[in-house]
DNA sequence: GCGTCCAGGTCTACC
DNA sequence: GGTAGACCTGGACGC
């Protein structure tokens, strides 16, 4: 069955799918030959199911291969429009960059919405197996964690693992399987803490803290520091961090800095004017070439 | 084949 | 409050 959403004004599925590392984290897998996001969508107690998820400037088409009932359906289209922040309001970021031009292209392409998990539990499980490590390893940490905790599809896809699946295994599991090495204690910590309702990271989405107390709280967390803090605070829609870490800092030398190392001040002063979007004004500029204008169906 | 470095950092002890 | 050193893994690189 084949499930139709439309997207806000300005949306863009390809900047979205593509908006940063996620689309290639287990159980996303994104083919950017035919432009499919290919999405386990977990519906418990039911067995999850495996979405296929295409789209343009104006929806989403999101095909599933069984029929499914009202209320699996409607879980479809909720974690489709959270994945995809079909309900952000970008109006007030999009005025933000069209006072400069070299940002124009941001507002004109429809950038700036950064795909993430249907819970916050998933993406700051993610945002930890990147931590001090190559991609290739948060790769190969998040693939064995899906793979051997995540439920089956039919097809034999795994879905994201419960916090209560990642807290009934030991530690062990986590050094020896995952390979998370020193991580190890931190992702057992932050199952245990979320399986046992001490710690509730989804009202994250809904906190009326303000930012950087809630930074505060998510830096808790433990193994969870500045970068990651700021990396997860984007995905639930606050952006004034820079979440800074080692490719960012490359990137900016290449681009604005003739590839000198630039100091984290010089970056944040670059960005200053863009106020409370200035992280994600940031994210945009690093990587506005993983899409070119042709492609985006642009005019920059 | 082996040693070293470092990658989408964080924690802790110490000053 | 600031900083050095330790922490896991695995791919890239130089020799």
């Amino acid at each position: 069955m084949e499930i139709t959403i439309s997207g806000p004004d300005n949306f863009n599925f390809k900047r979205t799918a593509l908006s940063h590392g996620w689309y290639d984290l287990p159980p996303f897998h994104l083919d950017n030959e035919t432009w499919t996001l290919t999405r386990v969508i977990d519906l418990h107690p039911n067995r999850p199911v495996t979405a296929t998820i295409r789209g343009d400037r104006t929806s989403i088409r999101v095909s599933v291969a069984r029929k499914l009932g009202k209320r699996a359906s409607a879980k479809v289209i909720r974690d489709a429009r959270h994945m995809f922040r079909l309900d952000d309001d970008m109006t007030s970021f999009y005025e933000s960059v069209r006072h400069h031009p070299e940002f124009r292209w941001i507002a004109e392409s429809g950038a700036g919405r950064l795909l993430r998990a249907p819970t916050v539990f998933e993406d700051l499980v993610k945002t930890l197996c990147t931590t001090n490590c190559s991609w290739a390893l948060t790769s190969k940490m998040v693939a064995a964690l899906v793979g051997a905790l995540g439920a089956k599809t039919e097809d034999g896809r795994g879905s994201f693992p419960t916090p209560e699946s990642m807290a009934s295994v030991d530690e062990t599991f986590y050094r020896e399987e995952v390979r998370a090495g020193y991580r190890a204690p931190y992702l057992k910590e932050l199952a245990e803490r979320v399986a046992s309702g001490t710690l509730d990271v989804e009202s994250w989405l809904e906190s009326d803290l303000p930012t950087p107390a809630l930074n505060r709280e998510i830096r808790g967390v433990k193994g969870v520091g500045q970068y990651s803090a700021e990396n997860l605070l984007r995905l639930v829609g606050r952006y004034d961090g820079l979440a800074l870490d080692s490719w960012v800092r490359a990137e900016f030398a290449k681009k604005h800095n003739g590839g000198r190392k630039a100091s984290d001040k010089k970056i944040a002063r670059s960005y200053k004017r863009f106020g409370e979007w200035s992280g994600l004004a940031f994210w945009c500029d690093m990587t506005r070439n993983w899409i070119s204008g042709d492609e985006d169906g642009g005019k920059w």
